[in-house]
DNA sequence: GATGAAATGTTATAGTATTACATTTCTAGA
DNA sequence: TCTAGAAATGTAATACTATAACATTTCATC
């Protein structure tokens, strides 16, 4: 059991349940790049698996410098190009996002999703993320796009702003990483 | 005369025109910092103008230490924080925006236009970038937030692709910026 | 077990951004 | 005009992010 209320399947949850139980969110999502990379012939080795694990351990974007520490304090010391290696792996099989505004990695939601972009919205107060996939900011965007004789290989949103649990008072969560104030 | 045919003022340019006197575009940009600036009682001092006729000097984004470098050719060498506090200036007065992915700055089109996000059109091959103010865009992103009850602060739309003049064979602009590749 | 390709280790360096403190310049008020 | 005080700029050091180049190990296949 949760303990705060789980939403339907049916309707996309408001934000990330406070509290919720994340080891869950790390064992489900470690299945599903296990389960493409099986697929795909790609090679989830233990180093890559653990950097994985090590970004999907919040729901808050993780600095490559971060894994790198947390991975040198776990084996012998680790060089930059080590972590550097493995996001970018991670990165071309589609189980992590960068978020370019932070200078940081977030695991995808929805890697089975083919090539999709990446969406997210951006508490400043508790530095969570959550990543959307909706079509109708998409079409907006390629429209545009098309308008101008434009052709799209790839976009990025990001929406900074406050969470609803941040807006009531209560976000545990380790607080934001760095980001640059902007005016919009 | 435009070498290119240029579009009507009703209906939005497709991209840049290719071969346009851009010495156009920097005068009427600085015209319209000056202009707002004293308006608000923001001090556009000579480094801020400098700063911005040099970030103003092409279409594609330019990098802090570029500007830092060519400030440092001109006038005795400068340091890092010279340039990024003009930087900031500009940023805080929307006189430029910031492009997440290719941590570089480019002039804004419409400064006037009160906080806007930014929404780029960027080519992966001449590099050049253009500035979209797109209210369904906008739209969408505030609709896909509200329902997820989060407080939007702001926005970055970045759109990676070819623009028109590259997909004929033909922006003679510098090549693009740095810049990862990316999976959507 | 030999072989080549893929992955990882290691060292060095490039590129981006900020902190802290000193100095100069500008603005307002006396 | 003179003079605080504020704003802007100068200067030095450092932190953070990312990649290049080359050596070594691991893995799959024959
Ligand atoms: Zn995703
Ligand atoms: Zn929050
Ligand atoms: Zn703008
Ligand atoms: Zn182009």
């Amino acid at each position: 059991m949760s303990p705060s209320m789980s939403p339907s399947k049916s309707e996309p949850r408001a934000f990330l349940d406070i509290g919720h139980d994340h080891s869950h969110c790390v064992a489900d999502a470690l299945g599903r790049a296990e389960a493409l990379c099986a697929v795909r012939g790609a090679r989830l080795t233990k180093l890559r698996r653990r950097v994985f694990e090590l970004i999907w351990a919040s729901h808050a974007p993780v600095g490559a410098y971060d894994v790198l520490r947390r991975l040198s304090e776990e084996h012998a010391p680790a060089a930059p190009p080590t972590v550097y290696r493995a996001i970018e792996f991670l990165l071309e099989q589609g189980l992590i996002h960068r978020i370019e505004s932070l200078n940081a990695f977030v695991g995808c939601c929805d890697p089975a999703e083919e090539q999709h972009s990446g969406q997210f919205l951006i508490c400043e107060s508790c530095g969570n993320v959550v990543e959307l996939l909706d079509p109708k900011i998409s079409k907006a965007i390629e429209e545009s796009a098309r308008r101008a004789g434009f052709a799209v290989t790839g976009s990025t949103v990001e929406v900074r702003g406050i969470c609803p649990g941040c807006q009531n008072g209560g976000c545990k969560s380790g607080g934001p990483r760095n980001g640059r104030a902007s005016r919009g």
